[in-house]
DNA sequence: ATCATCATTCCATTAATTGGAATGCCTGAT
DNA sequence: ATCAGGCATTCCAATTAATGGAATGATGAT
């Protein structure tokens, strides 16, 4: 079983493939340790750190030790280092605290509960989704790999379509943003050229909410309704409901549309 | 409305009073930025940090360029300062991968949803208690202040008194434990002195179940059990459920306890 | 008892941090 | 349009801390 550590794979935005990064120095490289240290649930040990980072051990040591005495790190009765309490506290009170957050648990709370499905409120940033707050539904025997903090691409999802809908008006216009790259293909379903796209947001526009049929991944579904926290004409985000293909196919979530809104509408007013 | 930045007060375990320590330097100085900087939801800007950390300028700047870099600051549209994404996914994963978590976090929202009670899990630090999970129950008006990471003295927990019953035997041990100082007082049910709380273990270890009764907090009341996540014996920490007294005073909770018990037994055997 | 592995400490060299001061940039007032 | 004030950003020489190869403890397995 899960004796010792659990070197993962899969992350990272862009930036830092931390390996063979080229050689970080001073506070730097501590950050590069504490970025590294979370991906190791089960702890670390030094050795293992410093393979990881290729670095000298003394310079390691040091950056744990750094670490460990600001409360960021701890060390387990083995010996190997973890995040500590009090990063996970920063991190947790700080999103607890998020205006928007305060102003959407209640509301992702009842969506999922009423539809025993995934919720959540995301945002976009450039050509990707930042999912900012999550709720899952309580029996799940399947659990949504989202994390708070991750993303996804932003032409594949029910929340990047309804969001860019509003900004990418014209087909100039989301060619554009398209840019030279072309658009990850994620299943079969996924659009990946500017005229797909520029049709499925024109849809978007007019029906007020998106729908990813299977185009971030197979099997899975989704519908988003986009959320004003501060202007009333710009979308601060979406809130998305991610549902199995198998057990509530799209079409169930287009019907369950006045419904998603209604459970927004309510929880807002309710704090207005 | 909340226009600027709120410095709130409040917080940290021992070590770091922020303001005025003593004059941190390189990468330490770097940590305790980026713990400062989640003490603003909304947001700071570098002056402020500035102030903060009552340090020069360019420094403070060179600090948060560096986070920022490295993905655990980001900059909001007013330029003000706010964690990153990074961050809060680094976090967030990293809790949902911890053993412990994947284990317990079914069982508290059935606990959490059964009594509509807020249901945590905690071990034990020293003389204080930290948190490692929380779930709250859906529609409640009132909401525990308590967050993943955050601590609370041992000896007025019903989380505390369950674990530390299994560890301070005699009276002798619990005269050790308490030390010099006394124990603070929280509230007017509080036990301060060591006579007082070796009763309280003693019959908390004959029931095996711990109790607060108002001790840490007036108007609320506690209920926990031992958790063995490792060894048959030695608890890993505990789980409690936390109710408002006038809904559920504390005989109520005692009453329910063979049902926390069953629920934690069957969600226990679902994965063994 | 011996060996292997890992954590920790040492210290001269090196390279990064430091912070006072100057500059650039934006916003709002005149 | 112009100016003032507040803020972010950049400069640079002196200083100070980080660096990492190597030595030393600590721990546990054979």
């Amino acid at each position: 079983m899960a004796d010792g550590s659990t070197p993962p794979d899969s992350m990272n935005t862009a930036v830092g493939s931390d390996s063979e990064a080229g050689k970080l120095v001073g506070s730097d490289r501590v950050l590069a340790v504490l970025k590294e240290l979370a991906r190791y649930p089960d702890g670390v040990s030094l050795v293992e750190m410093t393979r990881a980072m290729n670095s000298p051990k003394p310079t390691i040591h040091r950056a744990l030790t750094s670490l460990c005495r600001s409360g960021l790190a701890d060390r387990d009765a083995r010996g190997h280092y973890v995040l500590g309490d009090e990063l996970l506290r920063m991190a947790f009170a700080h999103y607890d605290a998020r205006p928007e957050h305060v102003r959407l648990q209640s509301a992702l709370k009842q969506l999922a509960e009423k539809f025993q499905e995934t919720a959540h409120y995301a945002v976009l940033d450039g050509r990707e989704v930042v999912y900012r707050a999550k709720v899952d539904p309580h029996g799940g025997a399947v659990r949504m790999t989202s994390v708070i903090g991750g993303r996804n691409p932003a032409h594949c999802t029910a929340i990047g379509k309804v969001l860019l809908s509003r900004r990418l008006l014209t087909r100039e216009a989301v060619e554009a943003w398209v840019g030279g790259a072309a658009l990850q293909r994620r299943t079969p379903q996924t659009m990946c050229t500017a005229e797909e796209l520029h049709q499925a947001l024109e849809q978007t526009r007019c029906q007020g909410f998106g729908i990813d049929d299977q185009e971030n991944e197979v099997g899975v579904n989704c519908l988003a309704v986009p959320v004003f926290l501060k202007s009333p004409s710009e979308p601060t985000g979406a809130v998305s409901i991610s549902a199995l293909t198998y057990r509530k196919p799209i079409g169930a979530l287009i019907a369950s549309v006045d419904a998603i809104r209604d459970v927004l509408a309510s929880s807002a007013t309710e704090r207005a």
